[in-house]
DNA sequence: GAGAAACGATAACATATGTTATCAAGTTCA
DNA sequence: TGAACTTGATAACATATGTTATCGTTTCTC
């Protein structure tokens, strides 16, 4: 969540320099758990080197909701801030190095920002970034076909396509995996290459 | 946005109450446009009387993002905060009391709240429940059937059901209008009413 | 009050998508 | 190495959904 912005925000570097010390590294083989639906989350996840997803269980099967890889950072955000079990599971996808920030430290850490005289607006910035990506994927789902939306995720975010099981971006796009598969042919058929 | 959780915090009320008389009553006609997409979003928008939706333009038809009604408020968040062009357009569907607070006063008014201690805390709160509803929204569309979103919204809000145009609907449900109309007669042979 | 526009239902047809089952290739792991 | 699991493709069939067109009713507008 945070961490995203350092970029944008670079007095955060120094809070967060400050904070590094006390993640716990961790070495995660492929689908490991990283926060359990109904669990209430504890850290902030960071991600060196791997990829994530979250999803939440329906009847059986899952439904993926996003997807994260290298220095991407995230949490079940509503669990973490407001203590309410989380509505999804974050698991890895691919073997993974994970780092942990334990949630005490996170929260002392925003204390320390929010001391500094421009935190709200930053926090206001970032959070209507993030809602806004939301607003899209809703936007999209209802603006777009599974096909343009398979051709988005192709043009736009292709690492996910490429690292990804092809099963659990058919349930992001929110279609089966045997209709992806059908796309894919048809786009296969449609832009031979030589 | 903020206005929403007045109740949750009690504080705000103080600094609501000073902006009150800037703001501007507007008797507003069914389909009167308060922001329009691609524009910078300039006033907080409070309804008194009526509904307003958001929606975009898709290729000459309009796909419905959200509702709105009575002691509601909104704005297009990123468009506010960040001063970039508003990816949607702001629409009465009823006859509508608004009340707009322009921009500088909100800011102000942020301005002066930011010295509250627990605001960073307070915002961070409210973002994540507002981020919460929009992944819903994204997670419903993958998980539920049209029908199920339907009955959903008709089992928990009904008002939107009884006061909203239904090609609206069928545009936020994400299917066309006839074949929403579908799903209610069906539904109405699977439950005759005495 | 009359014409126009908005709203909603329905039919008929085409297309998209889900479901189930089967097969093949790759990967993991004991 | 071999069995079990994972991943992905494909076929066949059933169902869901989109599109276009028509009709009747209501609502708006002048």
């Amino acid at each position: 969540m945070f961490f995203h912005f350092k970029d944008r925000f670079p007095k955060l570097n120094t809070y967060w320099d400050k904070y590094l010390p006390f993640q716990k590294r961790v070495e995660a083989p492929a689908k490991t758990v990283l926060l359990e639906e109904g669990k209430i989350s504890q850290h902030y996840i960071f991600i060196e080197k791997g990829c994530v997803r979250t999803f939440f269980n329906n009847n059986g099967d899952d439904k993926t909701v996003q997807f994260f890889f290298e220095n991407e950072g995230l949490s079940s955000f509503d669990s973490f801030i407001n203590n309410v079990p989380s509505t999804f599971t974050i698991e890895t996808i691919e073997p993974s190095v994970i780092y942990l920030l334990p949630k005490q430290h996170v929260l002392r850490l925003m204390d320390e920002l929010s001391h500094e005289p421009d935190f709200a607006q930053m926090i206001l910035q970032m959070t209507a970034r993030r809602q806004m990506h939301y607003i899209n994927e809703f936007v999209s789902i209802i603006r777009d076909t599974p096909e343009q939306r398979y051709q988005l995720l192709l043009s736009e975010r292709p690492h996910i396509v490429q690292r990804v099981p092809q099963h659990y971006i058919a349930s992001y796009l929110g279609v089966s995996k045997v209709h992806l598969s059908r796309i894919k042919s048809k786009l296969a058929k449609g832009k031979p290459h030589f």
